[in-house]
DNA sequence: GATGAATGAGGGTTCATTCAT
DNA sequence: AATGAATGAACCCTCATTCAT
């Protein structure tokens, strides 16, 4: 998370930069792998082939195979800590205008990600109770800002919720519902089609009656 | 669907017993062995082990591990054919409170089949493209009642809702994730509260305002 | 082989009785087995539902699985002691005509088990190396009609072979041969003209010169 | 067939080298372990065992246990490939001469592999109807060069056929014959004597009466 | 005599992981 | 740093054999 403190060898710095990159492209392979032949497809070896590496090298940038899916993991759910809060930044102050930017934010990583957001609900064999509870703890961080938002807006009076938590999570559940349910979706939506409609519905609970009409453009189809 | 006439041999009477508590006995050790190590762990001996069972009986019940892990799944979404229209038709005339028992039906099921629920996000690997197939089917299906529930409510003035059939899939959705998110609701919910909070939220969203107070019973916290 | 003593008691002839229609029924059944699904595939649950008994009551009467296939191969080789005696004596005095009735006799003797007569060059897992001598030596036994008749041309100076034994023994194997590579020779013959091929070869290798022309109906085409 | 071209990487050499010597170490502990313990103990695990590797080695080197036996099966098919038009071009330009030549290098080629020879007649479980097909087309193949010089003798006027490819097929059969009856060969017979024998009696069902005579050395005893 | 449910060793196969080079 | 050949435990599945009924 925190940017590593400079080196105190340039040779530290170069292995950082190597280390960094190889993670990377390990990384991409994964994503390539898993979107081409399913989540279920990347055994090391095939993530080697996918990457133009040896099976060997793996295992110098990563512990084993429940690190790479913790990172392949942990990258999507970086990508939520870096391009939620940009969204919001920059979707101005109304706080019911900054969630619907928040929620939009969510499902567009979610669709770049897709198969990677999958991970999660299969880790099964690898990933230990340590890397689970990582996971989740990740997971749950990661819906802070929707929350923060939601409670911006009830506190403006913007929205009524009895339960703020539970909207933001279910709106994080929406997103990720975007990739575990895609085959059903894609028959009749596109992903902006269901963002509209998710968030419409979400809004129509949630809106105060009195502040109702000036989100009319997020809340009528 | 009907029940089976007088066998003309009582062996077969005795054989089919037999084999429905064998079917039962498996499916049981299924679903205690994936409450206690995870869904991941239902291996073919390790199922054996649990039931108390040799490897080869398996067979003689299931054609395979996918069937075995069909069955779990389809028991479940049995449960949903058999209790949701039961509770739907218990619940009176009115659209919405059908709407109410049909969603608490669902999370009910949900509850009492929770690992195996999670099994339909994780399968892959066994299943093949026909089960897959199937599975999401009877998935579709499963929210048939839903679906036709809201499409009253709508048709009597009581609902609005611009895509019925999204209102629909989101409830089972909410349901399913009283299963893969147990780990966050189990924190502050318990089942009963999990289906009022969610089931006020749906229908903040979709009641029609000339009736929402008909309804503060299922809406109010 | 000797035919059983009479029976002390009753029980005992009406056992004998049963068993021998048992066995009949099981060796039957794996006959039909062998040609309906290959000779490979009969395993003893699948002989017990041809045959319409049980697993167990095939070890009733057979002691185990290379029991069962010894009596196939057993069944085959009882054939030819039977039929092939009975074709040479009903060919007449010539040596020559009985040696062609033979082995007409070999192979019309084979092709009526033509998938019990590959068990012996496959018997495999099955089958102790007691059971793979007493085979041997009963298939050796087999070719002694052959064998003695072709002596007897040989000593009526009918026919000329340094080594009479292996012009039986060769007989014997282009008997086998119709079973074994029946995928080929269907091709292009029927059984007949296998017979008739096959004996005209040897007879053109055999026959002493002076008396081949009193066999040209044999040897020509 | 060409020798390869001197490779762009000694890396790829290299590698390919170890195959072909990992290929030929299991090709050969197959062999030897079908030598002691009969050609159907050749399980994945005994081979491994035998040829000093894991399991897992032999799946770098062949697709699977139909894979092993194919290229088992191959190899004796490749041997008479190589072997019997050898011996025939070096045989002059005699047909019959050349026959004889054929026949022998056959023979010499199945004494060589004589178990691996003895698979092509029980393969049938492990193979698939594509590999039986494909072998069974192998195997006729083999018998071309035979069946060429005999049409070139019978066309020469030297030998004497009405069907000269059943001719062929039966010294093919006689050769195999070697290795599935050696038990019963062996007690009377080496190698040598066995080839000129067969060839002997081969040679007075074909020779052509007036050409005879040249060849009596190979017709005498 | 007869049944068939139950057993479990053994077979083929995969793949995360290691280590000599 | 990098390779990839090699390992072997674990998986799914089959089938000869047993034994309580």
């Amino acid at each position: 998370m925190s940017e590593p403190v400079a080196p105190l060898h340039p040779q530290d710095a170069a292995r950082q930069t190597l280390a960094t990159q190889r993670s990377r492209q390990l990384l991409d392979a994964a994503a390539r792998l898993m979107e081409r032949e399913g989540s279920e497809a990347v055994s090391m070896q095939a993530l080697a082939a996918e990457a133009g590496v040896s099976v060997g090298l793996i295992y110098r940038y990563f512990g084993g195979k429940d690190e790479v899916l913790l990172a392949v993991i942990t990258q999507v759910l970086d990508a939520f800590a870096t391009e939620v809060p940009a969204a919001i930044d920059g979707a101005g102050d109304d706080p019911v205008r900054r969630l619907a930017a928040a929620f939009g934010a969510y499902c567009r990583v979610i669709d770049e990600h897709r198969h990677a957001a999958v991970l999660t609900y299969r880790e099964s064999k690898s990933l230990d109770a340590a890397g689970r509870e990582r996971i989740k703890q990740l997971e749950v961080d990661t819906s802070q800002p929707l929350r923060e938002t939601i409670r911006a807006g009830v506190a403006a009076g913007l929205l009524v919720a009895d339960d703020p938590d539970l909207v933001a999570y279910n709106l994080l559940l929406l997103a990720h519902s975007w990739a575990l349910k895609h085959w059903y979706f894609e028959r009749t939506m596109d992903l902006d089609t269901y963002i509209r409609a998710q968030l419409a519905l979400t809004l129509r609970a949630t809106l105060a009656t009195d502040h109702a009409a000036a989100y009319s453009d997020l809340v009528e189809p």
